[in-house]
DNA sequence: ACTTGACTCTATAGTTACTATAGGTTTTAC
DNA sequence: GTAAAACCTATAGTAACTATAGAGTCAAGT
């Protein structure tokens, strides 16, 4: 298949497969003789490798390390193991940011009772001090 | 002060306090005979109200209608009000996403016995699937 | 007066993970 | 045969900074 139905099916737009090539998360396809890219069914379950990843926020190059550990399947998947736990670690700890920022947000909300001017707003007061 | 003062007192980066500069959250400052930034109490509350909003996650352009907003102490508040519970929503948004990370991630770390080969390791069967 | 070092200046490039053009080529359909 | 649709590369833009390069300014010490 050519590159506008890999992105039809995988959901990905052909940007984004373009940019995931030169990246070196997906393998440099085939070309027709016109130069247009050539996929196939390994093709797609590489890209959906990525988007999976992806969809857990894993970064680039923590996606190109799981592919290179993929590609060693003897050896201890310890590597990969901490790749996820420190992913985790780091979902964790944003959701813990994003928790404080949400009781500020809600206690500043509760201090504006929205007919009111700027110059008494209790969240314009808040964000002064 | 100079911007050196500026940046230790607010614990904000000289690099970002020229860049707030340019980006119109803070008001041109006086310059010296041979061109340096001079900084007053002033200019060290507006740029602690930028922090404030942005250690709220408040874009840059937020804080920007943020600040056109408390120049016009006369108007109605509701549109701060409406700013905040948009961002409050975003949060909220963000958290329930994060909140689906953690359980994909926790659920995957729990199929890896650590002690395996790659080939066999359960996370990279789920990341496959 | 001169030099050294700390501080500041502007302008520019890099970061992440894409998205969006511009300008050109190839293929497909009528 | 031609027009539209799909494809190609290369480049610039996004957010919110950070990090240089290369030059100018200023205070202290000799
Ligand atoms: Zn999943
Ligand atoms: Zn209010
Ligand atoms: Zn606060
Ligand atoms: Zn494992």
């Amino acid at each position: 298949m050519k590159i506008g139905e890999l992105s039809k099916t995988s959901g990905c737009s052909i940007q984004t497969i373009r940019f995931y090539e030169k990246e070196g998360l997906l393998s440099d396809p085939e070309r027709t003789e016109g130069n247009f890219r050539l996929y196939d069914v390994t093709a797609l379950k590489q890209l959906e490798f990525v988007k999976h990843c992806r969809s857990l926020d894993i970064s680039l190059i923590d996606i190109k390390r799981l592919i290179d550990l993929k590609n060693k399947p003897e050896e201890s998947c310890s590597s990969v193991n901490a790749l996820i736990a420190q992913q985790l670690a780091l979902v964790k700890k944003r959701m813990k940011e994003l928790k404080a920022l949400k009781n500020e947000l809600q206690q500043m909300a509760s201090t504006c009772n929205s007919d009111n001017t700027i110059e008494g707003c209790g969240i314009i007061k808040s964000l002064d001090s």
